[in-house]
DNA sequence: TCGGTCACATACACAGTGTATGTGGATAGA
DNA sequence: TCTATCCACATACACTGTGTATGTGACCGA
């Protein structure tokens, strides 16, 4: 925001994202419960306090986290499905960018395995309205403005549909062995892709 | 399994019976993380020693407390698929009856809202093996060897598919207001059909 | 009736979160 | 350049909740 800062300001910041780092890292680790903030601390080298100095406290630090695993991941997600006008077939890149980000341990397991466990049901579903399942709801209703799909239910249930499809996914990539992932992302994928056409009107 | 039972044979199973009773009301409501062992003991009109007497701990509490409730789920969904014979169609019986049980709060809540939280996501699948996922892998190889479903993929990867499919639905409801809860029942139920439909062979 | 056992209570240790307060170095004004 | 202020962070402490070790009284078999 303001061009210039002062030195304290710069340090600030870099204590913050060395915090943010290395939450991520342990967080994706060992999961939340299973860090403690003085871990998360001493790994930035500085206190529990500089911790509630910057966050209000280890939920927010996770939501922080998360919000910039997510951030990035939509973005990802966005730009490739850019890459096609029509709807359906943006749909199907945006897939595949979705399907290779959950390849990144850190992702799967920060948004799909931890996130839910961490943040309550609720809280997280309420963060991910703003990011997956934000993406996910634009998606479906290009979809069906487009005539792709009649929307035979509410939105609200399409869009729910479409986002666990896609969590079952994720969670089962994020539970899968490194040297399998390719074979099971492409399944997936085929199954997704076939139940997207099974439900296309006609 | 021995017919005769002392009188503190009989006192001790009221306690682990109400301790079970209470603790499943409480999680429902306040969730895991929201309940104390304090809380459920008091409840049950004894003390926290108790608790730790019957149960090894406040994760073992909660995984007999969700043992039960989808124990009893999956005897009724299993009786509801027995009314038909042919896979296809006790697959949609089964189907009918799980949304009916996702209607009922205690479950959904506790199935698939706390479990994931409170057991994380191992452990909780773990459980599921035996219950709900063990359900849903019947209900695919069923219609699979039936012939009604061609194994493009992997029958793991169809079975996780399908257990989120639902799992998406049992979440759906247990967020929604009672008041909603019929509409968005029958909404998933006609977009979980059309799925199976769509991925018909031919 | 007497010794053992079982069901549960009591007391304590410990980890982890959150909060209130202290401190030293940077910064702004004189 | 001296000083007052402020900010980033450290330190110290309170509290909650889990788990464990030990105590105790009612019951039960011999």
């Amino acid at each position: 925001m303001s061009g210039v800062k002062s030195r304290r300001e710069l340090y600030s910041e870099a204590t913050k994202a060395a915090l943010l780092e290395e939450a991520t890292a342990l967080f994706a680790e060992h999961g939340y419960a299973g860090t403690s903030l003085e871990q998360v601390a001493a790994a930035s080298q500085v206190t529990r306090g500089a911790v509630y100095h910057h966050f209000a406290g280890k939920q927010a630090l996770f939501e922080a986290v998360l919000e910039a695993q997510e951030k990035l991941a939509m973005e990802e997600i966005a730009s490739a499905a850019a890459g096609a006008t029509d709807p359906w077939e943006s749909a199907l890149l945006g897939l595949d960018a979705f399907l290779d980000k959950c390849c990144d341990p850190a992702y799967g397991r920060l948004v799909w395995q931890e996130g839910p466990t961490a943040l309550g049901w609720h809280r997280w579903r309420e963060c991910e309205q703003e990011y997956a399942y934000g993406v996910v709801e634009r998606f479906v209703r290009g979809l069906i403005e487009a005539g792709y799909w009649r929307a035979a239910e509410s939105v609200d249930t399409t869009v729910r549909f479409a986002f666990w499809m896609l969590g079952g996914a994720g969670m089962a990539l994020t539970e899968t062995p490194e040297a399998d992932r390719p074979r099971v992302r492409d399944e997936w994928s085929q199954l997704i892709r076939r139940t997207l056409s099974g439900l296309r009107s006609q």
